[in-house]
DNA sequence: TAAAAATACTCCATAGGTATTTTAT
DNA sequence: ATAAAATACCTATGGAGTATTTTTA
């Protein structure tokens, strides 16, 4: 399982149809189109269902949902928190 | 960020070295210094420190570690939850 | 039939292995 | 000097793009 599939997935839900995901995440619709189908190949399942007018998560796609967002969160907070630990606080006096 | 990597960060982390984090994921040796390697560079951090017999947390990689653990956990669980849903119980009482 | 997704194909970057070198105690 | 990590090199696979076909309402 990848970071770029999960930020796929969520995209895609979010969008409601893989070529918008596509653009906008800056890929093309079928580098989209791939991550999902290699995610539902992992998972041995289907994630959307697919239609003329996009495409709708399945009973499973929503089950795994909130921990593919979780998954994003953490993995979000893990690139900050470097930052964290370098936002010391200036000193509150400037040198004289 | 991948899962490859974090699997590596935390294999290594609890064996305390690399060569035998790698025979553990049945990886070569320069394959997790590589992933190591890959991470400290995304995240713009060490995350060890390199010894003559092993390798000891960071700081940050002590920071980075209950979400690199985190993420894997919700990985798994992504991974098991269609399981899950198969786990439909059979009928308690058979076909007549 | 029109709009969206999937496939075919090509190309390059990523990541693995083996062999070797470097580093640290 | 020895044990562990890093580097070099080669190869194979993955994943991206463009062009095209397939699908579905």
């Amino acid at each position: 399982m990848h970071e770029r599939e999960l930020r796929a997935f969520v995209a895609v839900v979010d969008a409601g149809r893989m070529d918008r995901a596509a653009a906008s995440l800056g890929y093309s619709q079928p580098a989209i189109s791939y991550q999902i189908k290699c995610l539902e190949q992992e998972l041995g399942l289907r994630l959307f269902g697919r239609r003329s007018d996009g495409v709708h998560l399945t009973s499973e796609g929503v089950m795994i949902l909130p921990s593919a967002r979780a998954v994003l969160t953490l993995m979000d907070g893990i690139k900050n928190l470097p930052a964290v630990t370098r936002e010391v606080p200036a000193p509150i006096c400037e040198a004289s």
